[in-house]
DNA sequence: TAAATAAACGGAGGCGCCTCCGTTTTAGTG
DNA sequence: CACTAAAACGGAGGCGCCTCCGTTTATTTA
């Protein structure tokens, strides 16, 4: 009933795809038929695509209208489901595209600050985050349950960055040592369940400072 | 976001109603605030859009069109839409309506078969209802779960239908006296988990004749 | 570099969803 | 029965979804 009654899905395997291309492996495993890589203005549009896809979810929600999107990318709709046959499949590359990005940013900011002010913008960014996933609710919740690598995957991820993050702060005395990361996550676990007014994110970042307070006292340098 | 943006959904509770229908009753609870009866020609397209739904969902499944559906009945969209806001909505009383049908239809064959061949003829009507059941898989499968009253009343109503049957026809020594309904239920089970091959109809009806095989045998009369 | 082939593009077109509001029908009331 | 208010009707219209296929572009081959 309307689904797919043509056989016509080009290449849907190819779900996600790294920014960042591989050589192409000459054959690894039997089983995954190797994802070859895209022509060169296939990529492109695709990456435009997600590019937009990310504005028009985090902007209207994830019933922004596909055709916005593709107009958006400046590209024709007809590319857009070539790429991304269902709606969830773009959410999810989105998805991880966010989650990516966010774990980019606490390398970089370790990098570039000293380590429990580091910590605290991560923090704020993680509030971005929250916010995109909470725009994505359902059909987030949905793929999540379906999907259970893409959870496994990115929840480990999440954590691991933050886990570094705090370590180092730790290691440097600029935050106590007697919490671990676990129990900072615990405590960011209450930006994603709170309700959504419209100052959420205001009081998010107030509970982001509060918990750097919190996590600054008494500490040793 | 597209969900409902002007606050336009006249009388969204009232999801069902018996077609059987009481005397307004004045005041039982405080809580439910009395679905008062619909006006004639309410009720009169009311009815005609389930059943027309009903053919549809059958002939075509859950994502039979509206349209369509609204068109058959002889009304317009507007009216489909009023009375139901949304495909669950409907789905779930065309479900509520098979279940109704299947326990009448109970009653009835008991009133005019011997309690053995009544049970046959029975099964063999759950095989159709059964098939119904998973042409609105999906959309029903999710009202199942988020709606628990709703599954609890069905299929309270059908497993009791089946206990009586069973019963009877044990009572009357048509069938052996050392199974009961839950045996047979179970049984049943077969036809629900079944892959739904193109022959799955007469494969489901040779289950129940041989099932009733099995339970004539060893009968007293 | 040119030709040939495969891959990708894009948007018109058809269909379904849902809302909104002018028109019609029903159920009271005098 | 006539009148009125409230309820219900219905379908045009706007929008989004998705497919299909003629056209364009990248890549390979000679």
């Amino acid at each position: 009933m309307g689904a797919d009654p043509h056989g016509f899905k080009p290449h849907i395997a190819r779900v996600e795809k790294k920014l960042t291309e591989q050589p192409p492996q000459p054959a690894e495993k039997p089983e995954i038929p190797a994802p070859k890589p895209l022509r060169a203005d296939a990529q492109r549009n695709r990456d435009k695509l997600v590019v937009a896809a990310a504005q028009a979810f985090a902007a209207e929600g994830v019933d922004a209208s596909l055709e916005e999107i593709a107009k958006r990318a400046g590209v024709g709709i007809g590319t857009l489901y070539r790429h991304f046959p269902t709606r969830e499949h773009l959410v999810e590359v989105v998805y991880r595209r966010e989650v990516e990005g966010l774990c980019h940013a606490a390398e970089e900011l370790a990098g570039q600050h000293r380590a429990d002010v580091a910590l605290e913008l991560w923090m704020q960014r993680f509030v971005d985050y929250i916010a995109t996933k909470r725009g994505l609710a359902t059909s987030l919740r949905l793929l999540l349950t379906a999907n259970s690598t893409l959870f496994s995957d990115t929840s480990g991820r999440v954590s691991g960055a933050l886990k570094r993050l705090v370590d180092q702060a730790a290691a440097a005395g600029k935050i106590r040592a007697d919490v671990d990361a676990s129990d900072v996550l615990h405590a960011l676990g209450g930006i994603y369940s709170a309700p959504n007014t419209p100052d959420w994110r205001d009081r998010s970042g107030r509970l982001v400072k509060l918990l750097m307070d919190g996590l600054r006292f008494g500490a040793r340098g």
